[in-house]
DNA sequence: CTGAGTTATCAATACGATTTGATAAGGGCC
DNA sequence: GGCCCTTATCAAATCGTATTGATAACTCAG
């Protein structure tokens, strides 16, 4: 800055005030062309700690998830969070952490930085409540998809309607005419399958049909549980004639276990699936009708609130709705079946 | 620090030798006690601008990623370069960018920061290679899974071993005794499409097959191509007792497309995968056999090179070694069938 | 012509650490 | 005792920027 300064002639902090834009000082319109050709010329570049250690506004934002290597969503999150950051001039940190245990180490490393707030992404509700560490106490933190395990009433969640989300998937078979619908489902208790199956009550009274009369069945979110509750279906004598899965691996393992069965999705069955996970619901055959999570939305609107003084997340939780994506996996039944 | 001087009774530039574990210059043992318990009860943290602004020393590493969101494997890559540079004191910055499109401004804030270096990580070798943006001139860049677009014969680049893994890949099937075997392979033409190919070359010298024996098809290495090539196959009335699948979601669609012909695996049918895709290959039944990429051990070693002295990775291209992983979905041929 | 207000610029300081060069005290040797 | 070396400590300079308070030149109303 200094050299900008001497090739154009002026002082240094003259330079600092064109650089930074400064409205409430005013500067000739030829000295800040002098010096923004100055600064063309010398290749200037800010040097972000210098800036850092004399304004002490923070620049960046900590990101910490929670299993990014294991999961297909999580990077979205990333991706939201990036551009809200990016939006407001600040940069991104990135630190994972396992399901459990502290890594206090690397969140201590994070604050060190001069965070201006941390946003704790999951990819899922499931897993333990976060164990936040204490080095965060000072920092603004937005969860995603989970709670933190002290003061959860006190904190700022943003997540996905998971019920709304849970409607939404029903309706596409329900609307497709199916009254005979089992629900198979992820692990039993989470908070997600739970209130996807609110979200499929809701739609079933939608269309005057009982509670009692869906079928549900709980697995652990995983491709063989998928199979195995659909093949327990059939061994025990029920013939539903549409199936919401959990999420789309679960998805997957309905159609595996229909094909073993010899039955054909969505002629003899329609699938409806959840997350629309890239590479696999759209790739399937029949590709899947499913509902995407807003992970992408969840991670800027958590970074946004961070960042942007004028857009606050409430203290509480914050719904964001789903994404409801019809493909070939349902087939309207002839009105005479109903 | 001052605050930690004045408690502990020394000078500021004493607690910075303390800190800082200084070898060189000697400090006594009783001296060092009370500056550590004076910075412990003031839970004094260091402020790292302050630090790399007088230092000059970077302490970060970026990390920019192509497409992280669209792949569940970039994680680890990310996972193993942050080991790496926390081992080394150092911390991650993170910023994804389209495959196509120079993201210039993203990488300037970067290079801004004062790196120590860049991780260019790929998920896979296709896509057009790395426009590297001029801010990253000055900076030491190690390329995993991907190339520069210029000068890439003096670039730094990590790869899996396509070639061998290819190896294992066929030697799973091959010394189960399977001698037709089908290649369901990925986009022709890609880099890794070709080395998986050398290897299943290789793999069938080793035990006297002719190359122009095995049946190859290409797709795209989505679930659908799979499908659609395995059927193929079918219907030009080929019957290979084993298919080598380009990836995961290829031998899915392999999968799919003998469940439709009404075949069992590996009852009729072996099916090797590649990638070992988290969420899948294990999960379906039956799991999969498969070999993984070794994107953890890329991105370490790649960050490694950028953080310790000790260890460097030579210029021009460094293989990792593959994983395979023998599950369920390959079936040993009894003798006579040989 | 004067004093106040506005415009354009700068000198000096502070941010919190690292690093350099200096100083003082103690030990060993002739 | 004088000299040198080692040990233990510190004062001061420095990194590159933002910020504050001052100054000089100019404008304009009275």
């Amino acid at each position: 800055m200094t050299d900008v300064a001497e090739l154009a002639g002026v002082s240094q902090t003259t330079v600092s005030f064109v650089m930074n834009d400064r409205a409430d000082i005013p500067v000739a319109a030829a000295t800040r062309r002098r010096i923004l050709e100055a600064a063309d010329r010398l290749g200037y570049r800010p040097n972000r700690a210098a800036q850092q250690l004399r304004s002490q506004r923070p620049a960046t934002i900590g990101i910490v998830t929670r299993g990014i290597a294991s999961s297909p969503f999580a990077g979205q999150t990333v991706l939201g969070a990036q551009r809200a950051a990016h939006d407001a001039g600040f940069v991104c940190m990135l630190v994972d952490v396992p399901e459990s245990g502290s890594s206090d180490e690397e969140i201590a490393n994070l604050v060190d930085q001069g965070i201006g707030g941390v946003l704790y992404a999951s990819p899922r509700a499931g897993g333990p409540p976060v164990e936040v560490s204490r080095h965060l106490d000072g920092t603004r933190t937005v969860f995603s998809y989970c709670w933190p395990a002290e003061g959860a009433n006190r904190a700022t969640v943003i997540l996905p309607d998971d019920r709304s989300g849970g409607r939404d998937a029903a309706r596409m078979v329900f609307s497709a005419g199916h009254r005979d619908v089992a629900f198979v489902a992820g692990t039993f208790g989470e908070w997600s399958t739970t209130r996807r199956w609110e979200g499929l009550v809701d739609a079933a009274a939608e269309v005057e049909v009982d509670a009692d009369d869906l079928d549900v069945r709980y697995g652990d979110y995983s491709t063989s549980a998928g199979r195995l509750l659909t093949l327990q279906l059939w061994h025990e004598g029920r013939r539903p004639t549409a199936i919401v899965a959990g999420n789309d691996r679960m998805a997957l393992g309905c159609l595996l276990a229909l094909h073993e069965l010899g039955l054909t999705v969505p002629g003899d069955v329609s699938v409806v699936g959840f997350d629309d996970q890239e590479y696999l619901a759209s790739e399937l055959t029949p590709s899947l009708s499913t509902v995407g999570l807003p992970f992408w939305e969840m991670g800027y609107r958590a970074v946004r609130s961070l960042v942007d003084s004028n857009y606050r997340l409430p203290v509480g939780e914050t719904f964001v709705d789903c994404i409801p994506v019809s493909r070939d996996s349902v087939r309207r039944l002839p009105a005479s079946h109903i």
